[in-house]
DNA sequence: CCTCATGATGAGGTAACCTCAGCAATTACC
DNA sequence: GGTAATTGCTGAGGTTACCTCATCATGAGG
């Protein structure tokens, strides 16, 4: 009875390993990032600002890959949290573009770091080949 | 304007490529699933009676590295739904065990088929070759 | 029997999405 | 230059899939 109690091998196979994998992943992440008190999706919008600067939550929402309804909700707790601030957009009334606060800034920074760390815990199991053969793999996936 | 708009190459890499392969899957397996009107989880658990036949609602939550709350959950659900039943444990007053219905059952066969034409699908695009490589290189990093 | 562990579940909460409706500003077209 | 359609954002409200904590019954060991 030490088993684990995992199905394993005799499994649905891909598509089951896939999803065990990415709930370990997903803990893993949260916990990581805890000392900020920030969610994975939270670092995920931080991590596009900080790489394309000031953008519309409609943009926001498209590197996301989420609805712009969604992007809406992300912003607003990042707002909360002094991470991000809300600015008109000079060129189109309607629109608002959302930009990186100092502590937003430091903030990304220091997760970037953390995230990168924790990719290096999850993914260090594998040797060089083994990952760039994964990315590579992936990226075919993603379409 | 054509362009895509999605973070491509130049990115966190594996993390990020990660979950969008992540949340194309969910997508797809979501619709996939809609002839059934059974959510992903719904037929993990499903998948999960079919194999191991009468469980315990947490024996159920081990396979499924949930909480066993959660589990309770799950199968309140499916039981809504007629796909399981319960029924006294005979060896333990306390426990339950959860097994499927006849039309669970049927179901569940079918959503085999459909969940493996899915998969088929989603990992087509990849040859046998690198169909292996993702399945090895997943069942490391699943730990 | 008395205590402690275990199995299930009620109560209540969270993250991360979604759609649909509505308002405001812009653009397209006649 | 005036109406019509479109675009950008957000309120309202919903869903899925989890979680923890508390409770209650039963079981197992001393």
């Amino acid at each position: 009875m030490t088993e684990h109690t995992v199905d394993s091998a005799d499994d649905e196979s891909l598509a089951e390993t896939f999803w065990a994998v990415a709930s370990r992943l997903r803990r893993q992440t949260r916990d990581s990032l805890a000392p900020w008190d920030v969610t994975p999706s939270q670092s995920r919008a931080l991590g596009v600002l900080a790489r394309h600067g000031e953008v519309r939550p409609g943009t926001l929402a498209e590197h996301l890959r989420i609805a712009p309804r969604s992007a809406t909700e992300v912003v607003d707790d990042l707002q909360t949290r002094g991470l991000v601030e809300r600015r008109p957009d000079p060129a189109d009334r309607r629109a608002t573009l959302v930009a990186l606060t100092e502590e937003g800034d430091r903030v990304s920074t220091a997760i970037r770091a953390a995230r990168r760390a924790e990719a290096d815990r999850f993914f260090g199991h594998l040797n060089d080949t083994d990952r760039a053969e994964l990315v590579r793999i992936l990226r075919t996936l993603r379409g």
